[in-house]
DNA sequence: TTGTAGGCGTTATCAT
DNA sequence: ATGATAACGCCTACAA
């Protein structure tokens, strides 16, 4: 019924428990005839250590904090689904255990007060500086996913880089009247996309218009209204758009307005969101490398945790366009 | 730098370790000046009591488990997301904390051997019954959420019951050759969609043609080959589709057939996925109430941690037809 | 009302 | 090579 002890493995080999410790770390000398009855034992027994017992006197959990906040989960969590689920795969890998917490405030998380966790995984750009700060002060082993401060390790998109590439690749197709639009710019993400969309057109010696620049609102049907509002002002033969949901949405607004895509219209989305393929017709994208990024975010973290007193990285993964149909083929 | 203990506090409020842990706990007699002052220390200090100390003497960690299978997190996982923050929200109301794991086959979660969590959420209906029983027969409480299986509390949607409403909807609008299609059935939910058409078309003395029911693959190409198939087969002027994305994939597919949608053929989905509202038209679909089950099923895995010996719960939640404009309107 | 002491299961430091 | 034994931080009889 309830589950085995060291004690009851010691009792059964007729050894002490510290022996029956030994055996099964394999962290002392134990003769290798004992050895094998004890492990026997803990096979038949289903033993495995009580990691309350383990974690109070090794001041380790094996356990990591997967935070990320609130809001930011409801809508792009198809995106931050695939990195969690990644990350754990990874943290299994590696006999590690993924703690998952939605942040809604700057308040510390029980989780860290409680001394649940060894480091943390903070994902996304929308959890607080203040936060982030208060527990990097607290000297608990942090690593930054998809957003990046100074002084804080950090895995992420080249998000500036990819919307250069997006951007440039509608200027190689033709296109001289390119716009912008994201549900909110209040997100780095987002914002340095809006960026990349800059310099792209710099770079190939165009003007950047602030008329060509739409922000809808957080939400679906962001993407709509920001087209919508941009449609009103202005006449783009083709649009940027922040993320692939708002691209989705973005195309019902340009065709409500009897636009075709691409004809009239190209669009070109980023994250290659499962989401592109189903649009109509299928979304060029930029693809963000969401396994990786959280492949090598546990690896940065467990060597933190290893090895705490490390000058912080900052890793930038970059990106890679997808081209389908929604961009069309070179302007004449 | 090293987290403050009840021995720190004592020491500061010149008092013993004993007297602490009564003013904070709250579970013994303590006078009321010396408790007032016990507690702001506390505060001053930032104390939380170390969870591994505290759940190896009170035989509970405050952890509940987080289940699903990996594959399954892959494809619909917009759709377990929303369950996990909502599932994480709720247990946070009420002071627990989630540890999140993928399952890849039928061995133990090292989570449970170990003594991780005080109980399971079992998510989806695609984790092995084998390790739903071995889980059970450790006695462990355990929730299946979105999934049912005899002897095991649940909490899951009414699928037969929704897709009898959407395959009704259709008919109401006075179609006759009504597909179904779905991207495996090789999964629970999927197959009672499946029954739920089919009794369906009984209820309103309709034939069950097994030419107009076609599988195709997991994935999210899987509705596009179902559709295709059928379409070689059959002609149908409504198609029931087992959930959100095969429906958007296989409308491409009627699109790639030369066919509109509504006018030459009327598409419902399940699940009122974020996707239902892109898809060209948008997708008239079956509400699920992820939020509600995951508020529910929470509930009852916690009062089955306090009082684990009652007899086995199946909660069953009915769904809602939304009606957008994948199926038009009434035919002649 | 408060303090002393024992124990939860594990690891680590001593002896032996 | 092995066995006592003392922590780890907290809770809870029991004693004072």
């Amino acid at each position: 019924m309830s589950r085995p002890t060291l004690k009851a493995i010691a009792k059964r080999a007729g050894v002490s428990v510290a022996t029956v410790s030994r055996a099964l770390s394999g962290r002392g000398r134990v003769d290798e005839t004992t050895r094998q009855r004890i492990l026997r034992i803990a096979e038949e027994l289903g033993y495995a250590p009580d990691m309350a017992a383990r974690s109070l006197v090794l001041r380790r959990t094996e356990n990591v904090g997967f935070l990320i906040h609130a809001l930011q989960s409801l809508s792009p969590h198809t995106f931050y689904g695939e990195i969690l689920t990644a990350v754990e795969r990874e943290l299994r890998r590696h006999r590690y255990h993924l703690q998952f917490a939605t942040v809604e405030d700057e308040a510390l998380p029980a989780l860290i007060k409680e001394n649940r966790v060894d480091g943390l995984l903070l994902v996304g750009c929308d959890l607080p500086a203040s936060l982030i700060q208060g527990l990097k002060e607290r000297g608990l082993p942090v690593v930054l996913v998809d957003n990046h401060v100074p002084g804080v390790d950090s895995v992420f998109t080249d998000n500036t880089g990819g919307a250069f590439q997006a951007t440039a690749h509608l200027i190689r197709l033709g296109h001289r009247r390119i716009a912008f639009i994201a549900e909110t710019l209040d997100n780095l993400s987002f914002r340095e996309r809006l960026e990349g969309y800059r310099q792209a057109l710099e770079a190939h010696g165009m003007p950047f218009d602030p008329a060509l620049v739409a922000e809808g609102e957080r939400g679906f049907e962001g993407g709509f209204l920001a087209m919508s509002t941009l449609l009103q002002r202005a006449r783009p033969t083709a649009v940027v758009a922040a993320n692939d949901p708002t691209a989705a949405s973005a195309m019902r607004a340009i065709r409500a307005h009897g636009l075709r895509i691409p004809e009239d219209i190209a669009v070109v989305g980023f994250d290659d969101d499962p989401l592109a393929v189903h649009t109509e017709p299928p979304l060029t994208t930029m693809r963000v490398f969401r396994s990786k990024m959280a492949v090598l975010a546990v690896a940065r973290l467990l060597d933190l945790i290893k090895n705490p007193e490390q000058p912080a990285l900052h890793i930038r993964i970059e990106t890679q366009l997808i081209i389908r149909q929604s961009c069309g083929s070179p302007l004449t």
